[in-house]
DNA sequence: AGGTGGAGGTCGATT
DNA sequence: AATCGACGTCCACCT
């Protein structure tokens, strides 16, 4: 770990240089202005930034606001650093052709740090946990629905789930974890039309999601789908215990008894 | 500006307070677990991160590779820092309710900086880039086409340029700036039995991209409907020119005398 | 405040 | 390597 505070450009250049060499992560604050050229074309006039290089490639500027940085480079593009007037940062893949270029006017700090992570990211709630859980308990879409197909291929895409209903229809479910919009009932639209017109009688289609926007809910009316509402964490607990995720199962409790004493 | 080398929990903790009531943008490097609940729910065990805080509330936990941050809180919610054993860093918004929570075992870095940066990302290339082309060359799609409605609201969405060819015919055009994908022809797909339906008489579909993948080129075709390439930077210099922005065209005159030097 | 679709989307999975 | 769809998508724009 190295931290440099003010440190001159030329000092700056040859701390990034050594840090790109080690292969660390590396944080750059100052003033800058950023040039991007490949998929699409971008300017950004000069201002303070902060700047992160991961060992990976990545390389990352972000403005003081907003989630997304406002240029980058992914994983697997090269950096390196020169020094003319200014501090010339260039981070370029092939591949598609991609080359950033940020310039320093000044560094207010530069530091480099070895993350030591092992971890991954555990996470529930997704889509697919949507999908598990309704393969589990199916009536949560209707009494005697049966799944017989996951992830069935249809040429215009895949059907999350196809089944029976108690009658022998045939059902395609299409599943959203947040709200469903228009595009789920395109989706589902095309997917049932498609096999109507395979085995030649109708086919029932359902959104699955807890939520639906109200265009989604008419275009579904009029093309005579269905909407099914499930709730989003009806088998958060299932989940988490066929995972064996105790720690996830810790926080939770943690964080209810934080709800209950706030 | 102020940047702390390995502070203490309880300094850090005080640092904290202090850079989220002046606003400033925070950078945290140390040993974390990262807890999330909200629309959905994660647990990230221990393992050392870069944190940013921006003074409009977004929080970001960067493992040391990827482009995405593996936690998050977006613009407008609001962190708070508090010390027991550990230091806990809360960060939380309603609407949808979501909580953040990152404990740290240690710091190794705390630094805080109040970034002056008025300057927006100029950026060209984009969708909207190629609508415009089309709009101003017509013949780009076919001769003697006609653009008639931008951005036409059908119930199943919106279609981006409506027009008619040289026949009277109607002609829907659906435009992807990257690659057309099967989910592209859908929408267009859509479109067009909607309008047909409408008027009922044929309506044309036309994809404008630069690129159509092979499953959306076969969907298009047993479709009827129709593809038609475009260069994604045909008329580059022209946005430019239009939009007045010197920096870019200065930045592109650069970069290829950059390309062709090397 | 909700709806809709684009994004230099990114990312993982499957072929 | 190309294709496809989910994402705690984010984000701007429009109603």
């Amino acid at each position: 770990m190295q931290i440099l505070k003010n440190p001159s450009l030329k000092s700056g250049k040859e701390f990034i240089d050594k840090s790109l060499q080690d292969e660390n992560s590396i944080i750059l604050v100052g003033s800058c202005v950023a040039k991007y050229s490949g998929r699409a074309g971008s300017f950004l006039p000069e201002g303070e930034r902060i700047i992160i290089i991961k060992p990976d490639g990545t390389l990352l500027v972000h403005q003081n606001e907003k989630r997304e940085p406002v240029n980058w480079n992914p994983p697997g593009c090269t950096a390196s650093v020169s020094l003319d007037q200014d501090l010339r940062l260039v981070s370029e893949r092939s591949d598609p052709e991609e080359t950033l270029l940020v310039i320093y006017k000044n560094l207010k700090m530069a530091a480099s740090f070895e993350l030591m992570d092992e971890q991954e990211l555990e996470l529930v709630g997704t889509e697919e946990d949507l999908v598990k859980s309704v393969l589990q308990n199916p009536e949560l879409v209707e009494d005697g629905f049966k799944p017989k197909e996951r992830e069935k291929p249809v040429s215009s895409g895949v059907i999350d789930i196809y089944g029976e209903d108690r009658e022998g229809n045939g059902v395609a479910l299409e599943f959203k974890r947040g709200k469903a919009s228009l595009s789920a009932v395109n989706q589902l639209s095309r997917y049932v039309r498609e096999l109507e017109n395979k085995v030649n009688r109708k086919v029932r289609g359902i959104v699955v999601a807890p939520e639906i926007s109200s265009g989604a809910k008419n275009l579904l009316t009029s093309e005579g789908l269905e909407y099914v509402k499930v709730e989003q964490f009806s088998s958060f607990d299932e989940i988490i215990y066929e995972r064996g995720q105790k720690k996830i199962k810790e926080f939770m409790t943690e964080n209810d008894a934080d709800s209950e004493r706030s």
